[in-house]
DNA sequence: AACTATTTATAAGA
DNA sequence: TTCTTATAAATAGTT
């Protein structure tokens, strides 16, 4: 439409045809958007390149979405139904994977078992026990672990508890100023306090200091404190 | 644009909005038109006037519903979704139960086991043990049956065979009529044909007709016959 | 709907 | 891509 007339058919050359599709593509654009305004009119235009490049236009104040529902009503088409369609279809496949799923859990649940070859059965029964292995390995594996914290924690609490009778002990050997300079109706009192803790010094050691825990039957996990006195 | 310039805003008069609608769409239309045949593009606008009217364009050799599709599939939104949110809501669902049903598989199979707690596991342990046993069961009954009718069909197919075996048996000692009228050099033949058969029908007696298959090692299935002369 | 003066779009070139 | 510009095309206002 300048600089010479051009024939409206196919430019083939390429750039030609980009430069052309991206010139003319906002002259569009900006013709609807003026026919939006002056008319109050809305538009949507949709555009794909010949490289399958998307280009839009939509009027302020609507949607893409909108104009679908819009022109479905309008036109009284309803273009979802394929999609509805295949949204059931979807939705059957997932309910056969779904039963085929239980299925098999059935199975391995132990029942069931009479639509299975024999050669299935086979197969089933050594993944069962592979499994099963599994699962008692994992087990055993669950189980020393809890050992071995409660272990750790236990040391750990003697340890301290270990420490707070030392602790008392050297205090009781050297009492303080005060507790030595009183009447005698509190030296039995000082004797009791010079020697209740070297008494539970004695007897809170563990009677079995690095017992295996067994876990028999109905036994406790704690190492016990026979009383000495 | 020509006989002098306008804004870009709003016609307020009625009917010369109308008259611009119409001159400037298809106005658009045209162009719409020309950038499909010289870009070898897609176009398609759709619009609708103050008053509501739908007036469409679309390049040839497309439809409406495919662009729908093509829009959406380019853009990776789905438009459709808030009109079956429900069957999305379906779908979903199905696939959440779907992967947990697909996990069980997996722990019941023996991998997946560490989010499993100790009780889980000794729960999924004795299910295992059971299931293990039912399979072990049924596989039992499948090979007992596959014993029992292997075992009456070749009491079956002996059965035959040994009737068939007294049959010529018998017509051996009656022979017919021509077979006795010949001349002595086929005696040795008829001598045969005399003592063959009874022989063969003490030779295929099973020696021990009620031996049940223990399965050992490479041993076959079928009763043995050793030959008698 | 047709006309036409004028504006706008744009093809080709830079 | 953007700018330039000669020219084609679109169209506002009128008939």
């Amino acid at each position: 439409m300048a600089r010479g007339k051009i024939q409206i058919k196919r430019i083939e050359n390429t750039t030609n045809r980009q430069v052309t599709y991206s010139k003319r593509r906002n002259g569009l654009f900006k013709k609807a958007n003026e026919l939006t305004v002056l008319c109050d009119a809305k538009v949507s235009i949709i555009m794909f390149s010949s490289t399958g490049k998307l280009h839009e236009y939509i009027s302020p104040s609507t949607s893409t979405k909108q104009f679908f529902d819009q022109y479905q009503m309008t036109v009284g088409v309803d273009l979802w139904s394929s999609h509805y369609e295949n949204m059931q279809e979807n939705l059957k496949k997932l309910k056969e994977v779904n039963r085929n799923l239980r299925k098999e859990i059935r199975q391995r649940v132990g029942d069931c078992l009479n639509d299975l070859s024999m050669d299935e059965l086979r197969l089933l029964e050594q993944e069962m026990d592979n499994a099963a292995k599994a699962v008692r390995e994992r087990k055993y594996k669950v189980i020393t672990n809890q050992i071995d914290t409660q272990r750790k924690k236990f040391n750990n609490e003697r340890e301290v508890h270990n420490r707070l009778l030392r602790d008392l002990d050297a205090r009781a050997e050297n009492p303080p100023y005060e507790l030595m300079d009183n009447g005698g109706e509190y030296e039995s009192v000082i004797g009791f306090s010079n020697l209740g803790p070297r008494m539970f010094a004695l007897s809170l050691q563990p009677s079995h200091p690095n017992v295996h825990n067994s876990g028999g039957g109905a036994g406790s996990d704690l190492t016990t404190y026979p009383l000495l006195f």
